[in-house]
Parts: structure tokens; C-alpha cells; sequence
DNA sequence: TTGATATTGACAATCATTCTCATTTAGTAT
DNA sequence: ATACTAAATGAGAATGATTGTCAATATCAA
């Protein structure tokens, strides 16, 4: 489960463009799917491994859907949370220095020393609204 | 998916029992065993059928673990989160009209109609700090 | 008690994900 | 450029959680 990424291959490549292009949460079969469709020549488990990998260095973020399938994309490197539209599941995401010190205080009040947090809005999107 | 509960069953009561003595997320595999080693006499599918049913009714929460799979536990019926120790996987629950309202208007700023959201804090529990 | 229907349980089936391992490839040193 | 070594790939098997099937059983109302 500890995947370096030390070599630059094609596959590789070809993933990071696509995830650049997508607009959504995708799952590693999904990608697959669409980079078969580009005409990429790839296996599904490269798919896998190399989406693991990228969400480790922290390139892609990693959420899980109602089934507990994995999902990626693309995000900014720095912290940030998702609204999810439930219709066409576009992401947007959000960031406030109020919900981190409010996070803080909550382990605080109840004696956790706080590793980190999630937090996910869902509704609809401006354009499924 | 759509599971109404409308007979009451012995397995369905033991199943609740244990529920309420657990005190962390446990696995629809987990309660299993433990029923089992209670003595009770039950399918797995059933445990399975039935947590999803309960989950359903709302009288138990579910949360996904790092591999996705599914765990449960009965909790408070009101609207509430979790703070979710990562050693002992105890958890605890919080609840702030604050939070709420932050949730409200990061929804708004962003043209969601907002219909639900999740947030959990994960870290070390009192007594595993 | 009886009947209609919900529920159960054993087991098969599904499906996402991971593992295996022989083959290929990237990157580096010669 | 060539050779070498470890990393990466891919095809398919294996795993493991979860769901489906369906005959047998249990609940509850009349």
C-alpha cells in the first residue's frame, strides 16, 4: 500500500491528463473507461495503483461514494472541503479559517487531540438547481 | 434497498441489543461474530438486511472506514457528528447550531441547495492520548 | 388455528479492489 | 548508444464485502 512514484511512464501520463480534464469525482473504473475511449493502451490495475499513489503524495483527493467506492480528482494541493451537487456531481470546494478554529475548539471541548477532519456539503449545484 | 420493518423477530432483537451494548462502529461482519459468540443464532445475511433496515429508520448511524466498508452503531436520533479516535475507534458525538448555520451559508455562497452534510473529526480519544 | 406475507438462512453470485508474476520499460552508469 | 537494474505494467486469478435467490420458517391479524 506504499506506492513511491520514482519512474515517469505514459500511463502515468496519460492519467494526470485526464484527471486535469475531468470535472467530477470519478472512480479508478471510470477512468479507466475513459482513457480506454481516448485510445489509451492501459490495464485496469495501473488505473488503480497509480490512482492510490497519486492520493497519497496528496496530488488527487480521494472521496468515497454511497456504495464506499473509492472516488478521485484533481484538487488544489492546499486544504480544502467539497459541496457535491447530488444530481450531477460537480464539486466545488471550500475553505474558511472560522470551520478549521470551530474544528479545533470541538476536539478541544471533548478532550481529542485532533489528527484531522471531513466535512462535505451535498445539495444542488447552481446549474441542477 | 427499500427495507420497511413490519414484523418484529427474534433475530432483529438481538440484533438491537447488541447495538446498544457497542460502543464503537462495528462492521455488519463484526456484529455478526459477536452475536454469534453470544449464542445467538443468525445469518450473516441478515445481519446485513437488518442493519441496513435500521439505517434506513435512522435509529442507527453509518460511517465508512478507510477501506470503505460499512460500520454501525446505534446513536442519539438527533442531528449530530462524530469525533472518531483513531487508536481505539471509540467515538463521541457533538452537535453545534453554529456548525449548522456555517453550513448554510458556505451552501449559499455557492448556489447549492444544500440537503445534507457530514462532518467528522478524527484523532485521539481521551484515553488514548 | 389459519392464512397471507414478511423474514430468515444457506449458498451462490456480484463487483470493486488487490495480488501474482512474467514481461516490459525508464533511468542510470558504462 | 548499450547494458543493467529496479520499477512499472498488464492479464488474469484471487480476495472479500455485500447482495441476490429461493425454499423453509415465523409473525401477526382475523
Amino acid at each position: 500500500m506504499n506506492n513511491l512514484i520514482s519512474k515517469n511512464t505514459k500511463q502515468r501520463k496519460a492519467i494526470s491528463d485526464l484527471l486535469l480534464s475531468i470535472t467530477k469525482f470519478s472512480s479508478a473504473q471510470e477512468v479507466h473507461n475513459l482513457l480506454i475511449s481516448r485510445g489509451e493502451k492501459i490495464g485496469l490495475a495501473t488505473v488503480y495503483r497509480t490512482l492510490q499513489a497519486l492520493s497519497e503524495t496528496g496530488v488527487v483527493d480521494v472521496l468515497r461514494n454511497e456504495n464506499g467506492e473509492a472516488l478521485y480528482k484533481a484538487c488544489s494541493k492546499n486544504h480544502h472541503h467539497h459541496l457535491v451537487c447530488t444530481k450531477c456531481a460537480q464539486t466545488s470546494e471550500f475553505n474558511t479559517s472560522e470551520i478549521e478554529q470551530i474544528m479545533q475548539k470541538i476536539a478541544k471541548d471533548n478532550n481529542y487531540k485532533i489528527s484531522g477532519h471531513v466535512i462535505e456539503i451535498s445539495g444542488l449545484c447552481k446549474n441542477c438547481n
